[in-house]
DNA sequence: GTGCTTTTTGCGGGAACCCGCAGCTTTTTT
DNA sequence: AAAAAAGCTGCGGGTTCCCGCAAAAAGCAC
């Protein structure tokens, strides 16, 4: 049985290190990468069936290195073992994780205990796990009057990054007026409104820095998943500008 | 000689203290906080002179707590132990700390004896120690053309917390006018406008947006920040509106 | 004081945003 | 198949945003 540790962070990694060795003494082999990339490889060159990483990394993200680990292999038993419990995390992983998969998503507040009954479990009875806060905010998501639904996200991305009606439309193929119905019931959604309607005419915000400023306190978007937005949005950029110019008939004129 | 600790992780407090009683025999008395309401408390009980502490907690920031104590006694040592050296964090830091006061900041990637050394140097000698990078961060943001000065970060806080512009007039008694000018050099300094003069009169961001964005990848605002400007604005709002209701006439009529 | 820079303010207009209304298409329900 | 729900689209207009231009106002040298 080998097992392959993904973290940064020299402390939790020795900690993660302990734990899983008191925890698994069928564990023959021990990895550790200090980032996705390496972790990565190390996966692949071993045929790792079982990983723990942290989702916050710099460089490469947890998220982006299981994808990746999880196209290669999709039986790969992956735990999560994050700091916060964010729906911008809990919407990646379940957007990425193969139907069939084993994983697991376990909060570093928790106790040792719960660290290593959940690394049994998975690894060995190939059982799900999921933290109870983690298993709130995944429920919340999906109640069709508190959580955002994708298309709603999407755009909630969108605006995030910046980009304008106009270019949101592009993106998505959809029209101006689309976008703003969209961008409207993201508004709704997100109480954009409240205690805004005091008698004089004065908005007190405008809604949409307003909508994204909500979404950040209330952990529907964080840095890191943004900051992946911002590279998807490069790459649309990059395509649609290579687009445009064989579109565009050789100038000679 | 007493020395207290704020630091909500376990893992990391744990490493702390070991690390703090092999570097500093001549210390008699530790005591542990996990959170900074505590740790103001037993600061002022036990009228203790150095402290080491996170700056990423929830519930009260490291900053709040250090405002506080330094309030109170300001010749106390603080030892800010952070995982990032955000600019946001440096600026909060810079704003409060006593003009005579010594503190350091170490990151959590540092090396032990780099640890230890700093705590000895602040403790013992009251000699402020500051992490390179950190002092990298705190020049750059002096810098005249690339850093941002208080008043454009002022807007900039204002507009990710989703203010209008007539509000932003209002709460820093400015005229519409002078906050728009206050955003646009804003934007110039953000290079909002990069790439994006492409011949199409298409613009293809929303200013506004897109230098929140930017700032956050930058650092130069992050989601605590911008929780405490919220508070703030909620302050204001009220005595505004107090303001308001004590200048309106008893309405007759 | 006179000059100089920096900051603040007003005016005006083009673009983008927010959104009610109404018609159209697609999907779901019955 | 008919009805209902949900989504997409265009139109129009009220508001806000972005910013060039230019004139006061404030700060700072000499």
């Amino acid at each position: 049985m080998k097992i392959l540790l993904i973290e940064d962070d020299p402390v939790h990694r020795s900690f993660l290190k302990e734990m899983v060795t008191s925890a698994m003494p069928e564990c023959q082999q021990l990895w550790e990468a200090t980032q996705g990339a390496e972790g990565e490889q190390l996966a692949r060159e071993h045929h790792i069936a079982s990983v723990v990483m942290d989702l916050q990394m710099p460089q490469k993200t947890g998220i982006e290195a299981a994808k990746v680990i999880w196209r290669e292999r999709p039986e790969t038993a992956i735990l999560f073992w994050s700091n916060y419990a964010d729906e911008a995390y809990v919407r990646g992983i379940s957007r990425i994780v193969p139907h069939d998969a084993a994983y697991g998503y376990i909060l570093k507040t928790a106790s040792e205990e719960h660290l290593q009954l959940a690394l049994r479990s998975l690894f060995i009875e190939q059982q799900c796990v999921i933290d109870r806060e983690v298993r709130g905010v995944q429920q919340q998501a999906q109640d069709r009057h508190f959580g955002l639904n994708d298309l709603e996200y999407e755009v909630l991305q969108d605006i995030a990054l910046g980009l304008t009606d106009r270019m949101i439309a592009q993106r998505r193929n959809l029209s101006l007026r689309s976008v703003q119905n969209r961008l409207q019931q993201l508004y709704e959604k997100l109480h954009v409104h409240e205690h805004d309607h005091e008698q004089t005419a004065n908005q007190m915000f405008n809604l949409r820095t307003r909508a994204v400023h909500i979404a950040m306190l209330r952990k529907l978007l964080n840095s890191t998943a943004l900051q992946q937005a911002e590279v998807e949005l490069a790459k649309w950029r990059q395509q649609r500008q290579a687009a445009a110019l064989n579109a565009a008939p050789p100038i000679h004129k």
